[in-house]
RNA sequence: GCCGGGGUAGCUCAGUCCGGUAGAGCAACGCACUCGUAAUGCGUAGGUCGUGGGUUCAAAUCCCGUCCCCGGCUCCA
């Protein structure tokens, strides 16, 4: 008997029946097999040394592929726990997947793993590597799984639940073995322990049981594991970049805001040059929407009780809302968390005609939210924020055709701050926590795929993460260095309209319900900050840079033509600094460059006599020298221009 | 909110375990130097050790409360 198989480039090989995946990739090549950690037969996973039964297409999955990591990482977060059993006698195991970069393993030892458990446990962990122990895969009954696990609770509850990621079926489980280690596992695993080559254990943090806070809390252990100490070093690497651009460390280097405990978790202050910064941002966002149709309307921060009830916001979302103020003989005020009634308020201020329609309100409206305390994230999770927020009050028909023209605008905005890559989240309905029909959810959900589809944007389902009011996308931007973040918001709404018995008058003298789409394009202009910050490690392109040009005299006697220079730029409407601290050429040239300052003139004897400058961009290694003033003007006017 | 770790000068941090009235670098300020592309030298000043209470002859250090931050969980623009 023999099995035939198809590989990726599309031929077909004949192998002996029962023959392993290791098989095929040694007869395809040595390199193949000393890579190779899995195999997939008709898409489905293997181990390399488990034999194949049947024809089919199959690849081999190899150490240096993100499945491969999955393969590795798995593995690794077995022989964790496989340490950790060793080393605390009586420790129970829950479950340990392999995650984006890592992995982890959560565990009940009674008590937190400190930074020395995790020193003892990976050492335990590259004594495991090193003997090199086979991975066994069994299938047991359920009823003598039940009995090997009887000790641990989190597996026998698994094993109940039937979780058939983590290897329990209706009837079987499957479970693997190295040396007198066993786990519940649905697998694949490398052959053996030795092919770990790279493995470390990052940090260990409480995480609740099933991911339920009314569970019990255990101790995670996050790790990582790659397929050499080249790659490990790689993303150490990766992360220390990351940590380098943090928001928060270079909004204090750069001077941009802080966040002072005396105001309150999640509250900032914006110093002068991330003000400018803002405003810049803000600037733009109100020129680009005038250009497309929206108008600017403004509305407080505080409304009664009585607005929020309608708007179901008390129903649904008062767990994220300030509590109430009382005033007036007991009338209770709200800070607002969300800017939609006053709009609606706007909207009903009149009787509307259908030739009014889309109606485009738009505000830079700050809201305010209770974010719970472990959950505030410097700017990317505040408990005040701006939004550069919109209501858009259409007919249902017009609804497809303004969805397809507001993501075009959304991408616009988005690539003139210099993003380039994008994903979206379609998010529908949550029956447990929402308001309206099924079918008016269906409607709107099928019309956001429509529009996703027509913009050919990629994206993903969100099944039940959507409003209470409607289903949503969200845009994702990916940065410079590879991570996603999540930055605009399309939500359509068929419940406010509703509640708020919105109508308008039809060419057919009908009353009609208008639709509703909320949207807010940078999220919220705190939470945009802090992605072009890290985006752009505080190097903002000039038209956002708070200081677009640092002039450096060379030394006193050349204040005077510094400042002739500076006035010039600032009338070409360019933003300039003259540096006349007492000090040297080269530590001038040092404290710009620290604040990344786009740009740099150097103005010396030479200078003032030619009426010209030293010019240092950025971008370019070494300067230009004797650069006639005018020149230098317009060019760096150009370059500090916004992009519209 | 939960688990763990923290809060010492404007910033980054040492000192805390084993109580004995605070220390460095950078920044700031002063003086000298007047300098052509990533740190000139010398000097000065700066801290109710997050905050409230307790223990003690004595608290940055030990105990309790509280606020704030960090890493996760959960949640989210």
């Amino acid at each position: 008997m023999s099995i035939q198989l198809t590989l990726p480039d599309g031929s077909v090989r004949s192998y002996e029946d029962g023959a392993t995946g290791l098989d095929v990739a040694t007869s395809i090549g040595a390199g193949l097999a000393r890579a190779a950690v899995a195999v997939t037969l008709d898409g489905e996973t293997l181990d390399l040394n488990r034999p194949l039964d049947h024809d089919g297409a199959l690849s081999v999955v190899t150490e240096n592929t993100e499945e491969g990591r999955f393969v590795l990482r798995h593995s690794a977060a077995h022989v964790m726990a496989q340490a950790v059993l060793d080393l605390y006698p009586g420790a129970t195991y829950a479950i340990g997947p392999p995650i984006t970069d890592g992995f982890y393993y959560d565990f009940d030892i009674g008590r937190p793993f400190t930074p020395e458990d995790l020193d003892r446990i990976e050492a335990r962990m590259e004594e495991i590597i090193e003997i090199d122990q086979s991975f066994v895969r069994e299938s047991l009954s359920i009823d003598d799984a039940l009995e090997m696990f009887s000790d641990h609770p989190f597996k026998s509850e698994i094993i109940r639940g039937v979780d058939e990621a983590e290897g329990a079926g209706e009837n079987e489980v499957s479970i693997y073995r190295n040396d007198a280690f066993v786990d519940l596992c649905r697998g694949p695993h490398v052959p053996s322990t030795g092919r770990l080559k790279a493995v470390k254990l990052m940090r260990s943090a409480g995480a609740y049981w099933r991911g339920d806070e009314n569970k019990p809390q255990l101790q995670r252990i996050y790790g990582t594991a790659w397929e050499d100490r080249k790659a490990l070093r790689k993303y150490l690497n990766r992360l220390e970049e990351a940590a380098k651009r943090d928001h928060r460390k270079l909004g204090t280097k750069l001077d941009l805001y802080s966040f002072p405990s005396d105001l309150g978790s999640g509250l900032a202050v914006w110093h002068p040059k991330g003000g400018l910064l803002r405003k810049e941002i803000e600037d733009y966002s109100r020129r680009t929407h005038l250009a497309n149709g929206y108008e600017y309307v403004v509305s407080p921060h505080v409304a009664k009780a009585d607005l929020w009830e309608t708007s179901g916001h008390l129903q649904f979302y008062a767990e994220g809302m300030y509590p109430a103020m009382e005033l007036d003989g007991g009338q209770q005020y709200y800070v607002k968390p969300m800017n939609c009634p006053f709009h609606i308020l706007i909207y009903k201020s009149r009787s509307r005609s259908y030739r009014e329609l889309p109606l485009r309100l738009f505000e830079l409206g700050t809201v305010y939210r209770y974010e719970r305390s472990g959950v505030v994230h410097g700017l990317l999770r505040a408990r005040g924020f701006t939004q550069d927020d919109s209501h858009i009050f259409t007919t249902f028909e017009q609804m497809p055709g303004e969805l397809q023209s507001l993501l075009d605008f959304v991408l616009m905005v988005l690539r003139d701050f210099g993003f380039e890559e994008f994903e979206a989240d379609l998010s529908t309905r949550d029956p447990e926590k929402s308001i309206g029909s099924d079918e008016l959810w269906e409607v709107a959900e099928a019309a956001l795929a429509k529009a996703l589809e027509t913009a050919e944007l990629p994206y993903q389902m969100a099944h039940g993460e959507g409003s209470f009011y409607g289903p949503k996308i969200d845009i994702h931007v990916k940065d410079a260095i590879g991570r996603r973040w999540q930055l605009s918001t399309i939500q359509l709404d068929f419940a406010q309209p509703e509640n708020f018995k919105l109508t308008y008058t039809s060419s057919e003298n009908v009353r009609e319900r208008p639709v509703m789409i909320h949207r807010a394009l940078l999220g919220s202009v705190e939470r945009f900050v802090a992605v072009l910050v890290e985006h752009y490690a505080g190097a903002f392109p000039a038209w956002l840079a708070p200081v677009q040009v640092t002039i450096v005299p060379v030394a006193d006697r050349h204040e005077d033509y510094a400042f002739e220079v500076a006035g010039d730029l600032k009338e070409a409407g360019v933003r300039v600094e003259v540096d006349t601290a007492d000090e040297t050429v080269g530590e001038k040239i040092r404290r710009a460059i620290t604040q990344k300052h786009p740009a740099i003139l150097v103005v010396g004897d030479r200078d003032v006599e030619d009426r010209t400058v030293g010019l240092r961009l950025r971008e370019d290694e070494g300067e230009q020298r004797g650069i006639p003033l005018g020149e230098a003007v317009a060019r760096l006017a150009e370059r500090s221009a916004p992009p519209r």
